[in-house]
DNA sequence: GTCTATAGCTGGATAGAC
DNA sequence: GTCTATCCAGCTATAGAC
């Protein structure tokens, strides 16, 4: 297989990505240190020097599967965000099917907020919770558009459930809630001890269950009733 | 003046930050192009050459003045903290002098928020809110500890102040309560056109009055209302 | 105090052997 | 396809002239 043939082949590799990981598990292993040292240090933080040796590959493959940096960074996201794409898909089909409009609210919250706060607990993509969060919060990531291309078609599937949810809201309520969903969530994703630290151990993000209890209520709350009157 | 003597004499400079200033104004012209640039960039992606040049000062000026790159960067977090640590210690007490308990949380919350969401009016220091923003959900962050020496303290005064507001709830619901705000916060003042992208337009957080309008009533209604139950 | 010049590294990427 | 050896651009920090 030619060598730029190889890096650009993303929509061969996503449909074949068992085989591909099986066939490749170097790729896989470079991915996944990636993922890792990516989300702890950056992308500008992390060296290619460092995670091919985290990889416990050679430099050079690297560039090899993935052309470059940049390349192996959207390649993790390539990997994993249709994942959680689809599965938000669903929880908003699932909640569309929901007649009483209260709990059709709870599920339409919940479809953005889950797939993303049980990532921690898929041994896989442990840190990818992290490394999104990241790039949410990265100014520099409009220039690379992957939060633009992979979610915001999703994003404004969500916008457009909670206007039909909530038709008495302005269209600037309704995308203020919308934020306040996605910062709390990032915030929660990408946390590194703050939030467990300033709690005194009363709030644990690595226990994703009772996280989501408490986040799903306080942003259901905001979103219900945070009109501005 | 001695050079370790410069960069480790923190105290005094903030005890005449003004003089300090008119005294060395290339000093404050490398923490401005400083700020701009962490905050764009991130630590490791800005280098002391860029922000040499775009201060127009000569690059040794900058390790003659910080001593090094990290310097510089706590540098900036010495000058821009203690007016919004202050500002929110002002709410706090303002807070504690209103005796209907349903504006008393209304305080809280505005003294929490409002000192932050203002920075972009501020031509000063209009880029601090989105260096803040990074180093908040930055994971190298707890080693360098600046947050945890700067904000921690005050941090703790707002969890406390919402406890005795809100007796009913436990330690657990308090925190992530913090912690959503927190979040929210930090998401609309790192952002750097999402926002307003996604909701083609309907959301302006270059308009700091509107923001705080939504984000405050979002943040009230999930303190109020969130209970877990 | 200020600035030029550069030391000493580390970074991403690649050439070319196998 | 895989890996060693290396290139060279860019980095932080500093020595030393003024």
């Amino acid at each position: 297989m030619k060598r730029l043939g190889r890096q650009n082949a993303i929509a061969e590799e996503q449909s074949e990505n068992a085989s591909a990981e099986t066939e490749h598990p170097a790729r896989a292993r470079i991915i996944s240190a990636a993922e890792a040292l990516f989300a702890e240090l950056g992308f500008d933080g992390a060296s290619v020097r460092q995670i091919a040796l985290a990889a416990k590959v050679p430099l050079a493959l690297v560039s090899y599967h993935f052309g470059s940096k940049e390349g192996l960074y959207r390649a993790i996201f390539e990997l994993r965000a249709p994942s959680i794409v689809e599965q938000r898909q669903v929880g908003l089909l699932l909640a569309d099917a929901e007649k009483d409009p209260e709990r059709r609210l709870e599920l339409v919250v919940k479809a953005l907020l889950i797939p993303m706060l049980k990532l921690r607990r898929e041994e896989k993509s442990a840190r990818f919770g992290a490394l999104l969060a990241r790039e949410v919060s990265d100014p520099k990531s409009l220039d690379r558009g992957i939060i633009r291309d992979m979610f915001d078609p999703v994003a404004r599937s969500f916008i457009q459930a909670m206007r039909e949810v909530l038709p008495d809201r302005s269209n600037a309520e309704i995308n203020w809630a919308y934020q306040v969903m996605i910062g709390a969530m990032v915030h929660v994703m990408g946390d590194a001890g703050r939030i467990a630290r300033l709690s005194d151990g009363a709030c644990d993000p690595e226990d994703d269950r009772q996280t989501t209890v408490h986040i799903v209520s306080l942003l259901l709350a905001a979103v219900r009733y945070g009109s501005k009157m």
